[in-house]
RNA sequence: CGGGGUGUAGCUCAGCUUGGCUAGAGCGCCCGCUUUGGGAGCGGGAGGCCGCAGGUUCGAAUCCUGUCACCCCGACCA
């Protein structure tokens, strides 16, 4: 079927949308792939559609060769199984929750672990049905707290999840590597490059996940990597641990006054004007500041405790969060300072030789972490406990200890990889994948088992493996476009050929016709844009803005059996005679 | 949830500080004629509860109060 532009549901936009930010928003609403209908809800249009539509053939090709089947399930789910799982809390505000006229409750579907182990402890009943693998392609709902970036960050996406089940840990471990061979593939089919980091099995629960990162100024993450191959999310990033330094002939400690000192800054400057140091000058790398935090466990309790970093860095809340799995974490609040006097302000500090402030141990009691680099006989600057008082030569092991380790300090661009391959750079990345081995939580809470070969009851294990349909467009979008428009890949756009028929004489259209005709029995998907009395330039800046990879405009040289063909990617255009264009097309 | 911002035509925006003709522009849309290789020209036209509710005033898009919605940054999250 030809497609006619003159007849098509579609509408350009000569200006961004005032809601939009990033590129691939504007140009998507502009180009009329879609349109917002609330926050982080959009409309689908039929070009939108049939980029979304290869996107998921490309996937489902995988899918299929990996093994996996497709269901479909619904949007709205009962509430019963989600509270078995114990997510209809855990989800908390993200849940999109509603109620039937009976006022049972329902959810929109924020992901279907539940529903699938469901339905397979319905179907399934021996370990000779295993391993099984199912997927859907659905569109998944979750009340994010701020929708942005048009598709990147909605409260309605698609995303492909399939789950595996198996009734071994090697089965899992096997499946599991299915599915993840599968997204590379997938991802390479899409051009798309991606980095595989381990993550955090965060809500999910389970054990082994890794997340596939697309490497992008725009993505929400950060992850490290160094040229020699190491990569890893910001959350995972190991601080490596230096050599222990000796202690013997350092010399003592040195509490000094330290007015208007309220920054690492000023601390800096005042100590290196009244305690010069011989060699070099401090820096804030010298200095130890202790963040105070408030951790609250699930349990609901409330714990202060204080982490010593080096001066120069930050605590990373991602990090921090990974350090103390499973609770919430916020800086202390001032109720939190007035509820520990001990705490000065400003001047907080682990406390001298034999009198130790921060600690257990210490007077006040609080929980004092630090550090990786802070190792035995390395020396700081840091807080004296007293009003605008610091301390100097405070050496780790002879003055002051800890009560453990915390490695949440912020990772920064030339920090050593672990693993000894060389410096590492931060990057942002998007999330377009992420694949989890689930274990047994699901099948316990849900009741999966099936019998094995010896005729007793064993609980399945399962993995979960999503990819994010629309976001991939939206990413897609974001990396193929210029100033004029879209770019699409050749794997995934709407149409092959964008051909315009521009002029005023009948032989211009009747040639652009019968191009239309034989590009499309030759089996290449044309959009043909057979709009008449639409000026030249608006065809030429609809074709650009739509972004098919190739353009064909048969107008003033038609007479003389020439188009213009244009590669958009490598944004060349020339003459090529008219019969000729079906193999400039192929080629 | 914290911080910032915006609501005026289908879209993008002016007008608001300092209240006053009939509320504007560009784009889009409709009709006619012209035009057809880079977002055309001329003429005619349709389209608005100025987010909503109160208030002040002779008079409110404009000032005041309240409220709702949306966008951006952060927190959070695929």
């Amino acid at each position: 079927m030809l497609t006619r532009l003159s007849h098509y549901f579609f509408k350009t936009l000569r200006e961004d949308p005032s809601d939009a930010e990033v590129a691939s928003h504007k140009l998507l609403v502009r180009a009329g792939y879609i349109r917002r209908q609330a926050p982080g809800v959009f409309a689908w249009l039929p070009l939108g559609l049939r980029v979304k539509a290869n996107i998921e053939r490309i996937v489902r090709e995988e899918m299929a060769a990996a093994g996996a089947h497709e269901v479909h399930f619904p949007g709205i789910l009962p509430r019963e199984p989600y509270e078995k799982t114990n997510r209809w809390d855990e989800y908390g505000e993200d849940l999109f929750r509603l109620q039937d006229r009976h006022g049972a409750d329902y959810l929109l579907g924020p992901t279907h672990e539940e529903m699938f182990t469901l339905l397979v402890s319905d179907i399934v009943s021996s370990y000779k049905d295993l391993p099984l693998s199912i997927f859907q392609i659905q569109d998944k709902y979750r009340d994010e707290a701020r929708p942005r970036a048009g598709l990147l960050r909605g409260r309605e996406f698609t995303m492909k999840d399939a789950y595996s089940f198996d009734i071994t840990d090697e089965g899992l471990e096997e499946s599991y590597q299915k599915q993840r061979a599968a997204y590379e593939r997938i991802f390479s089919r899409l051009g798309l490059e991606y980095v595989i980091v381990k993550a955090d099995a965060g809500a999910m629960g389970g054990s082994k996940s890794e997340e596939f990162l697309l490497p992008i100024e725009i993505g929400e993450d950060t992850f490290v990597r160094s040229a020699g191959g190491y990569v890893a999310n910001v959350e995972a990033y190991q601080t490596q641990v230096p050599a222990a330094l000796p202690i013997e002939g350092q010399p003592e400690a040195l509490v000094f006054d330290s007015p208007n000192t309220p920054t690492i800054e000023t601390l800096v400057a005042h100590t290196n004007a009244v305690l010069p140091r011989a060699d070099r000058p401090w820096e804030a790398s010298d200095t130890l500041k202790n963040v105070v935090l408030a951790v609250t466990n699930p349990e609901g309790e409330r714990e202060i405790v204080v982490i010593g970093i080096p001066g120069d860095r930050d605590a990373d809340m991602k990090r921090v969060e990974v350090a103390f799995p499973n609770c919430e974490v916020e800086p202390a609040t001032e109720a939190d300072f007035e509820r520990h006097p001990l705490l000065s302000k400003g001047y907080i500090g682990p406390g001298a030789k034999g009198a130790p402030v921060l600690g257990l141990e210490g007077t006040t009691g609080i929980r004092y972490l630090l550090d990786p680099r802070v190792v035995e006989g390395t020396a700081w600057i840091t807080g004296a406990n007293e009003h605008e008082k610091h301390v100097a030569h405070l050496v780790m092991g002879r003055d002051f200890g800890a009560d453990g380790v915390a490695d949440v300090a912020n990772v920064r661009t030339g920090d050593p990889a672990p693993d000894g391959s060389g410096p590492i750079e931060t990057a942002r990345g998007m999330e377009i994948g992420h694949v989890f081995q689930l274990g047994r939580k699901y099948a316990e809470a849900l009741g999966l088992k099936v019998l094995d070969e010896n005729g007793k009851l064993q609980t399945v294990t399962m993995g979960s493996y999503g990819i994010g349909v629309t976001r991939i467009l939206a990413v897609l979008a974001d990396l193929n476009h210029d100033d004029r428009g879209l770019m699409w890949p050749e794997a995934i756009a709407p149409f092959d050929v964008h051909l315009v028929a521009t002029g005023k004489e009948p032989l211009i259209f009747e040639r652009a016709e019968a191009l239309a005709a034989e590009l499309t029995e030759a089996g290449v998907e044309v959009l043909f844009d057979d709009r008449p009395k639409v000026s030249p330039g608006v065809k030429f800046g609809d074709a650009e803005l739509l972004g098919m990879p190739k353009v064909v405009v048969v107008g003033r040289d038609a007479a003389e059996g020439f188009a213009e063909v244009w590669n958009r990617h490598a944004g060349t255009k020339e003459k090529v005679a008219l019969d000729r264009v079906i193999d400039w097309v192929r080629q």
